[in-house]
RNA sequence: GCCCAUAUGGCUCAGGGGUAGAGCACUUCCUUGGUAAGGAAGAGGUCGUGAGUUCAAGUCUCACUAUGGGCUCCA
């Protein structure tokens, strides 16, 4: 048997480990190296070491389960102590100090029955028991440490040295908010050094390019505590990022067909009851009273745009009728899921209804997915779709409920698009695709959504007449392409560390005028470009001119330029090309040709 | 909402029961410089808010607010 045997996978994937192997197995061996079934091994083996680690520091100990996932391991356990972050030193030491004893692992199976007998003090592994159906359970042992667990181990202690504990947080007894609050503690392992280190390496650049902290570098948003949780505020860079992105969208739907609309932000309170708001999404809406009459602010835009369409008589020659708003809304979030602009309790949807026949359906997805998929492109965005399923909180019949969800699944199959299935994760009105971003550490954030809806316009009574000239009842499609501005831009920062390309960059070229007789060339020079919709700042503060260069390049901007004598007198322009990282002269005529060329980047 | 942690000038942070420090940013002056920090002086904080303990609280205790890491939910 190699040294480095820690298990076997068979040939439907199974990991088995040694401990559970017998001795003529002809399955396949997992060396101790880093692929993810070593890993998975190794990291659910570190998450039984901690357990023993925090058994001898908090006698009173009581685990919970201790899974592998994406990034690592976790256990959830429960202490008389408080743990915080400081304490998580302190477990890493014991559990360096549990490796030089070399226990090995070992197996043992008792039956359930005996289980429950032999953990009857212990209220958390009784409520493991009651998930585990079958009649024989498996004990492992390193040292004195026994824990309920079906595996797979690593042989000896001796495989783990390269991990470290990330961090602590609380979790609810098998993820449900009525039961108790354990604490959980997270670390992550690998089979060499090189690995972890590399990792934390990674995790650290991730931290440099958070959104909350280049945000306020940067000076693109802010919150305040008086004004509330959750409330951003867009400071001028931020503004103007936001503006071009608003009008890249702007140009991009008037292509597609779509007619710009705006509702208002507050409506009666009646109106959220038929649209199933009122009851089925009450708790996250803000409401208020006006003449004795009750108000709902919008947490969505739907009910503005069904108002549209009804205002006048439709036909069936009018569908599909693509309607848009960059729609503020309101939602009551709870205080402990804000984050940044990645959750919060105001924001602006890209949001889009289209009206249309059942027949539609189809290809307006279709539509929809094509469009998705040029604005991620036009970033660079890995995105992935998922079709989310019926929730426990809806409206209407099983069988339209059957034959919506069919439907976007049909669209995406037609034309090969790889997709998951979120069992019970629709909207309360319909099925739906969401199109998921991920960030700079790795979380996936819901961004696009594609929702179709039965419901609504028969709520409202939203009707059009056919080629049979009888009146029928539209299909209504929601959508929004980035979600939400705060969002799309909040990832879109991480995403390119606040480099932004130039079509969106706040601000796009920054002047550094050598000396103050060069001052009046730049402000010319300004002037033309504004006409190009670019912005541009002037360096001309009374600073040494390497002390301005620099503070220019520290900026982020796609170019920083440089003019002087020479520049004045032929009519162009010395550039720091951030994109080329070098330094070149252009005419300005020449710069400007390249400018719009790379503002021609940001066509969809 | 729940669990844990944090809260000191615009920003990053030090200090710690006897009424506050640094760097950057900011202001003024000198310097007018050809590609990543020129020099000097100055201004700015009742140490998140409110109570309590104490002769004395930024410092200890509690509550609240906000932020961070999670749970749950969601764009």
């Amino acid at each position: 048997m190699s040294e480095n045997l820690i298990g076997y996978i068979d040939n439907l994937g199974n990991i088995i480990d040694t401990q559970s192997a017998d001795e003529n197995i002809e399955a396949q061996a997992i060396e101790y190296d880093n692929s993810p079934e070593a890993l998975e091994i190794i990291r659910h083996s570190t998450a039984h070491l901690m357990a023993q680690a925090i058994t001898e520091l908090y006698t009173n100990a009581k685990f919970f389960v201790g899974p592998t996932v994406d990034e690592g391991f976790y256990y959830d356990f429960k202490v008389d102590e408080k743990i915080g972050e400081e304490d998580l030193k302190k477990i890493e030491k014991k559990m360096k100090e549990l490796i030089k004893k070399k226990y090995k692992i070992e197996k043992y199976e008792i039956t359930k029955e005996e289980a429950i007998e032999k953990f009857t003090n212990d209220d958390l592994k009784q409520a493991v028991l009651t998930r585990i159906p079958d009649e024989v359970v498996f004990i492992y042992k390193q040292g004195d440490f026994e824990d309920l667990c079906q595996g797979p181990h690593v042989p000896a202690l001796r495989f783990l040295h390269n991990f470290k504990l990330t961090r602590v947080a609380g979790a609810y007894l098998g993820g449900d908010e009525t039961k108790e609050m354990l604490t959980r503690i997270y670390g992550i392992a690998f089979a060499d050094k090189e690995s972890l280190k590399d990792y934390i390496k990674m995790m650290e650049e991730a931290k440099k390019r958070d959104h909350r902290k280049i945000g306020a570098e940067m000076e693109l948003f802010m919150f305040n505590e008086e004004s509330g949780a959750g409330l951003p505020f867009w400071m001028p860079k931020g503004s103007r990022l936001r503006y071009k992105l608003e009008n890249i969208l702007h140009k991009a739907h008037r292509k597609r067909g779509y007619e710009p609309v705006r509702g208002p932000e507050i409506l009666k309170a009646d109106m959220w009851r038929t649209s199933g708001h009122y009851a089925c999404y009450g708790e996250n809406m803000y409401l208020t009273t006006i003449d004795e009459q009750e108000y709902g602010i919008k947490p969505m835009n739907c009910i503005g745009h069904i108002q549209i369409f009804k205002q006048s008589g439709k036909s069936y020659r009018d569908l599909p009728l693509k309607y848009y708003e960059y729609g503020v809304v309101h939602r009551h979030e709870k205080s402990g899921v804000l984050h940044g602009l990645l959750r919060v309790r105001e924001f602006t949807q890209d949001d889009a209804h289209i009206f249309c026949t059942p027949e539609q359906i189809a290809s307006e997805v279709i539509d929809i997915v094509e469009f998705v998929d040029s604005v991620m492109k036009l970033f660079g965005f890995e995105y992935s779709m998922e079709v989310a399923t019926k929730p426990q909180k809806a409206i209407g019949d099983d069988d339209v409920w059957e034959l919506a969800t069919q439907g976007l699944k049909d669209a995406l199959n037609e034309n090969n698009l790889p997709f998951t299935i979120d069992e019970g994760g629709g909207a309360f009105y319909g099925p739906k695709i969401d199109i998921k971003i991920t960030d700079a550490i790795g979380r996936k954030w819901q961004c696009g959504t594609v929702q179709v809806d039965f419901n609504l316009p028969e709520r409202f009574n939203v009707e059009y007449v056919g080629e049979d000239n009888d009146r029928h009842t539209p299909v209504m499609i929601h959508r929004a392409i980035l979600g939400s501005f705060e969002r799309f831009i909040g990832i879109l920062t991480e995403h390119y560390a606040g480099e932004f390309p130039l079509f969106i960059a706040p601000t796009q070229i920054i002047f550094v005028p050598i000396s103050e007789s060069h001052v009046a060339y730049a402000k010319e020079l300004k002037n033309q470009l504004i006409d190009l919709d670019i912005d541009c700042e002037i360096f001309d503060k009374n600073d040494s001119l390497n002390k301005r260069i620099r503070t220019a390049e520290k900026q982020r901007v796609p170019y920083v330029v440089i003019v002087g004598d020479e520049e004045v007198e032929n009519n162009s322009v010395a550039i720091r090309d951030r994109r080329a990282k070098e330094q070149y002269n252009l005419s300005f005529d020449e710069f400007m040709v390249k400018l719009s060329q790379q503002l021609n980047e940001g066509k969809i």
